[in-house]
DNA sequence: ACAAAAGTGTTGAGAGTACACCCATGC
DNA sequence: GCATGGGTGTACTCTCAACACTTTTGT
């Protein structure tokens, strides 16, 4: 008996969710898709698997062919394989999802997107596929994740202001939170170190500049 | 230009990782392989998709061969899908991990399977493929879900002790918890209730028995 | 001098942790 | 009556949450 007549031999994508802060909102890069099916609509970026490529690559290819960004936090977030969500036939995706620091982001079409743009995860416009369910996923991971690692902080450049860090949690939770509590604890955990230098060109008092010690992922006993 | 030329058509597989507790240890099902590549090693429980099979199904359909368990918790656990995970050529496999109740295993050989064994996670064979990597990613997931989560409880019985609870936790993180905070807590989630009867037959004062007042998943902040 | 955000401490409540003895059963 | 695990309460510590005013800059 053919391999063929019984098993299935799918098709393998990988798409991105990439999650980054502009304008004080948490936003999500998506790009208009250039053939069908879905023409025209948005979708997150991705795409099939070549030879010999490794997952994680083809996550990062992708995302730097829409974004230009080469180093993020990248992990694998959750493989999506129900037999219809592609007309095309069995198509499975292993998502990843990607945190990129404030204004890294340098958008370009590419070879299958007409288009790529940021959109505010409160404006999502109509979406290919299942990549709304995708994106849910996506949040409720870093929504979790943020609690309990220090990744979060890949979405904060170099230096950054202690202000900026509570930005980076209360976008991601969506809700505020004391400016006294934040700071004590996060200087608590000293993972940072205040730098020289302060924030200028704003018509207010300058904040300090911090930078984190190391860039290692560390596991926090319940932070936020 | 040929979809083939360029890219990969992988073949796909499930594999799971099943946990259970049986004689106070914490155990997982193995299989040894019947054919080629890794014949006559120890390996995961899995198998190739089907044509028009959903991923879930896949891995209850493989548990139930080898296990005869039909009901579950399942939970997908991550894909792996290094090109040189296995030697017949690029094979991804999407990692499944499952809880199964206290003594609901009946271990069954297979089509594929010599035999099927439990072993504890302390003693592993060595494994055929990645296998071994792959049971460590289950065994940290399922550390960090008891944390914040009452999945964990699936591997209990309908009614069991208080103890029996206990026993699973301390069994997962491999460390002593004291009785009566851990009582205390585990009460006051009021997730459990007393029912009728006793657990009996052995020789010291018997245990009250319990049971869930909901199988729903819950999300606890931080239990254990 | 005014607007705007930076920076800074204290207190009370609740959760977590440590700890030791009596009880009910089988043999 | 003895061995075995079941069952129970209190006190201390520490973390979390609530809360308001002064400082520094740009205009």
């Amino acid at each position: 008996m053919a391999f063929n007549s019984k098993f299935e031999t799918p098709k393998v994508t990988v798409d991105i969710v990439v999650f980054t802060i502009v304008d004080k909102k948490l936003k999500t890069l998506l790009v208009r898709r250039k053939y069908p099916p879905f023409q025209d609509i948005w979708a997150l970026p991705g795409g099939f698997i070549r030879k010999h490529e490794e997952l994680p690559h083809a996550a990062l290819r992708e995302l730097k062919e829409e974004t230009g960004v080469s180093k993020a936090y990248l992990e694998q977030l959750y493989t999506f394989g129900e037999e219809k969500r592609d007309p095309r036939g069995r198509i499975i995706t292993i998502a990843y999802f990607a945190l990129v620091p404030k204004g890294h982001i340098r958008l370009k079409a590419s070879h299958d997107a007409k288009e790529a743009r940021l959109f505010s995860l409160k404006e999502l416009p109509r979406l290919a596929f299942d990549h709304k369910k995708i994106i849910g996923y996506g949040l409720t991971r870093v929504r979790n994740k943020i609690q309990y690692t220090n990744t979060a902080w890949s979405l904060l450049p170099e230096k950054f202001t202690l202000r900026e860090i509570q930005e980076v949690y209360e976008k991601i939770w969506g809700k505020h939170a004391d400016k006294r509590n934040f700071r004590k604890k996060i200087i608590s955990l000293g993972l940072i170190e205040a730098v020289k230098g302060v924030q200028r060109g704003l018509k207010q008092r300058p904040a300090k500049l911090y930078s984190f010690k190391t860039k290692k992922y560390v596991e926090l006993r319940r932070f936020f």
